[in-house]
DNA sequence: AACTTAATGATATTGAATATCATTATTCGA
DNA sequence: TCGAATAATGATATTCAATATCATTAAGTT
């Protein structure tokens, strides 16, 4: 069983929940998913392969695998939460192309320092940050 | 008449939009609201003074308050957006408490040039950004 | 195998935000 | 100033994501 799979099965027992057939599917489609998938497209990647799934159980799921660090919630602003996996990959933000919707992650070291500099110089102990840069990229600069 | 609500007005005309009542009565019981205010809140202030006024109205007119750069909307992650006045202000980002909920307006003009230095470097054109930062204030530290 | 307890799926519900539409108000030109 | 053209309003319905409810089913335990 893979490293992440594992995990999954390891915060289930945890905590004293069931590690179902169904939890066992969604993992494995989100997993092999791309990136940034929102609840209802994953919704519909399951139901091809178990056609008797409820949709309530996909957004069940991702919220355990939100919780067990397995996950991590993106919001681009446009009204879905969206998930990629977390498991194994460091922390990093979003350059988000406002033209075609194409996202790559980033990562600033220097920016991650100053912000806990900035937040500990207003007395705040810094947990987590968001940052989305919005932008056009390359390929939809030249374009009109 | 004071310089943000001029904006507005002139706005309006050059949308060939109408100055109403309506709208004139939403802006300066947003613009003396405390900030952060999401378009329920609003509407609660704005039905106090007149009763009759419909919230898909406050909706509207916030959002014609955002398009013509007097408001920006600000998202905190939980489900409501909502508006502060931006006319005249700088830009900035939210340093939130986790605890209490409080905010605190922060600016960093070094995050900033970071920001656009690590966009440059995927070829994205910077338009805009969105940053908040998560974690526990000086008075809800201590507390359990 | 029986039992305890959590999970599931269908459905209803919530809550924010937007769409529709008949009526009213504003703007601007004559 | 008056009226025609057009936008705005408010009431209501609707959308959409997300969550709640609940009877039934399935895991995990002893």
């Amino acid at each position: 069983m893979q490293a992440a799979r594992e995990q999954f099965f390891n915060y289930l027992a945890r905590k004293k929940l069931k590690f179902t057939s169904q939890r066992a599917l969604i993992f494995d489609v989100f997993w092999t998913a791309e990136n940034h998938v929102s609840p209802e497209e994953l919704y519909g990647q399951v139901k091809e392969k178990d056609p008797s799934i409820g949709q309530a159980t996909v957004y069940r799921t991702l919220k355990l695998l939100s919780d067990s660090t397995i996950a991590r919630e993106v919001d681009f602003g446009d009204g879905v939460t969206r998930y990629e996996p977390h498991f194994g990959t460091s922390h990093h933000d979003h350059l988000i192309c406002t033209r075609c919707g194409k996202s790559v992650e980033v990562i600033d070291e220097k920016i991650e320092k100053l912000q806990e500099n900035l937040a500990a110089e207003h007395g705040f102990t810094l947990s987590g940050h968001s940052m989305y840069l919005y932008g056009e990229c390359r390929h939809c600069k030249g374009k009109e």
